[in-house]
DNA sequence: ATAGTCAGTTGGATATTCCAACTAACTGAG
DNA sequence: CTCAGTTAGTTGGAATATCCAACTGACTAT
């Protein structure tokens, strides 16, 4: 990465899951997908550079690898609970997709307990209202380096 | 971007805000800052890198470029509602990031209207419960070409 | 004149990514 | 035992992308 910038959790959460494969990665181990070469086809990356991106999500805490066969070693990558807690990233990024940039219907789609179609919005964790760009302040805001 | 991979609304996404930079310059513009400049210290980017994170963004209609000054031309860079609805995913990228990565409190923070620091977490729109890993199933998923 | 601001562009070194092919360790069929 | 297949990577080399400092161009302010 290059120069400094302001002091950021965004800026911190992209170091870790802000590489090109590492959400789509993610993406196939919540949805179940944990051994290497199904997660390759099913993202798209290619070999070398998803090894680099598991290992770097492991060592960031995100996924562990475990195995799951002695002979051969076969390890599958299963999620930590800071990468379960990253669901709430992807699912906002696939309603984004789906409505600014997917022609058409969500490729993938969800039904909430409700009986609706799952489309998640962004609420207080304290008031469970909605929360919009007019409901909220800054409180305090990072510092440029 | 490499091989095909799953028919997905998060893929389609990445494509468009998923390079190191575009999400971190969208902060920028959401706080506010929308000249070249401000950007390219806030962020940290090359100036090189930005312009033509810049362009993709407008060409992607994130972001538009609009003239406020004649003598000398200068531009700045305005959200589209696509720009603004970015928000929930900056939003949720905090909060792993604050939880996850950042040591310490979160550098940036925010008050929502009900009085309580904010700490967003994903809800139905419909029934405005929130969105669990056990409380969703899967409709349909996106194929893998 | 001279310095400073703003929004970029350019050139060259460095770093990453892509891709196909290869290794290694096995399993299961014939 | 031999041969094909599966799984999880690693390797080498070409193609791309990024970083960085310096530069341009159009202006303003002193």
């Amino acid at each position: 990465m290059a120069g400094a910038g302001r002091e950021c959790s965004i800026a911190n959460a992209l170091a870790v899951i802000g590489e090109r494969w590492s959400l789509l990665v993610l993406r196939e181990v919540l949805l179940g997908e944990r051994r290497f070469d199904q997660i390759a086809r099913n993202t798209g990356a290619s070999r070398d550079i998803l090894a680099a991106r598991l290992r770097a999500l492991v060592d960031h805490g995100v996924l562990t690898r475990e195995q799951y066969e002695q002979r051969p070693p076969r390890h599958e990558y299963v999620p930590t609970e800071a990468g379960r807690a990253l669901a709430p990233v992807l699912l906002a990024l696939m309603e984004w997709g789906d409505r600014y940039v997917t022609e058409g219907p969500g490729p993938t789609r969800w039904v909430h307990d409700c009986g609706a179609e799952l489309h998640p919005e962004l609420a207080c964790a304290h008031c469970h209202t909605p929360v919009t760009a007019d409901s909220i302040r800054l409180l305090r805001l990072g510092t440029v380096r």
